[in-house]
DNA sequence: TTTCACTTTAGAATAATTATAAACTAGATT
DNA sequence: AATCTAGTTTATAATTATTCTAAAGTGAAA
């Protein structure tokens, strides 16, 4: 993803494109494959990268920001990790607790031919499939 | 689940009956439905029940053996809460975010028709399918 | 350029969980 | 039955993850 659709990016859901959140951004969609990463990674990961030190809080803020303007979504695994997804397409995930690495599985390769019906009142919102690895 | 079974289980997964032990697990144990608690909820209703303070510390930690024993299995939702589940049976779940609630599906009630390979060098461990409502 | 609502920041506060170390106890040993 | 000991409980401290606060900074509209 080019900078200049980062911008369009941040300003279509009304996301100041500060320093920080282009930084971040730039960071996180500037690549061909989606990426996981929790806020401790993803602020460990820019320390390194750039010598401009964000405030943890700005990093907390700024994904709950994408998150709620659905730039990101949210995983959680066992263990009280809690993993962002650059993917936001409806898709599920392998977990591999050896290595705590999530993996996405594509919407397509799974196919559910018996689901319940949602109890009364209430409807499915979505379906998600947890597929936890061993060696 | 009597009581004379509750000091079997316990027995047979090497926990000693403590006082303690015996007092969480017939309040788990002892009832015809499944339950989901967390420890926070587990510890006001217990504290509400009798009037011998049990430590929160050892409501994490008897909580955390009943896992290992394998009596209670531990199933996580968004928002960072641990439920656990005194269904330890292969069987899937509904979340409703409004109430907070968690619901059990039978295992059988969900048939996948279609379920990728597991990456190289590793097996599935297990499926979970998590559905989330809405109103 | 001035203005102001939105942001960032450092640090404090909160919440959930785990660690610590001393006191206690179930059950084996005598 | 009294003694012993490894396992357990407890209060409290420590840790970890996250959110709050309020002051300083800043994009972008006028």
């Amino acid at each position: 993803m080019k900078t200049i659709d980062i911008l369009k990016k941040l300003r279509s859901s009304r996301l100041r494109p500060t320093k920080q959140r282009v930084e971040i951004a730039k960071f996180l969609f500037e690549r061909e494959k989606t990426f996981h990463f929790t806020v401790e990674s993803l602020n460990k990961l820019l320390t390194k990268k750039s010598n401009s030190k964000i405030a943890l809080a700005t990093i907390y803020n700024t994904v709950h920001a994408f998150k709620a303007a659905g730039h990101l979504s949210e995983v959680e695994v066992r263990g009280n990790k809690t993993y962002f997804d650059t993917n936001v397409s409806n898709h599920h995930h392998f977990y591999d607790s050896e290595t705590s690495e999530l993996i996405d599985i594509d919407a397509n390769d799974i196919i559910i031919q018996k689901l319940p019906k949602a109890p009364n009142g209430k409807k499915i919102k979505n379906v998600e499939v947890f597929i936890n690895l061993k060696n």
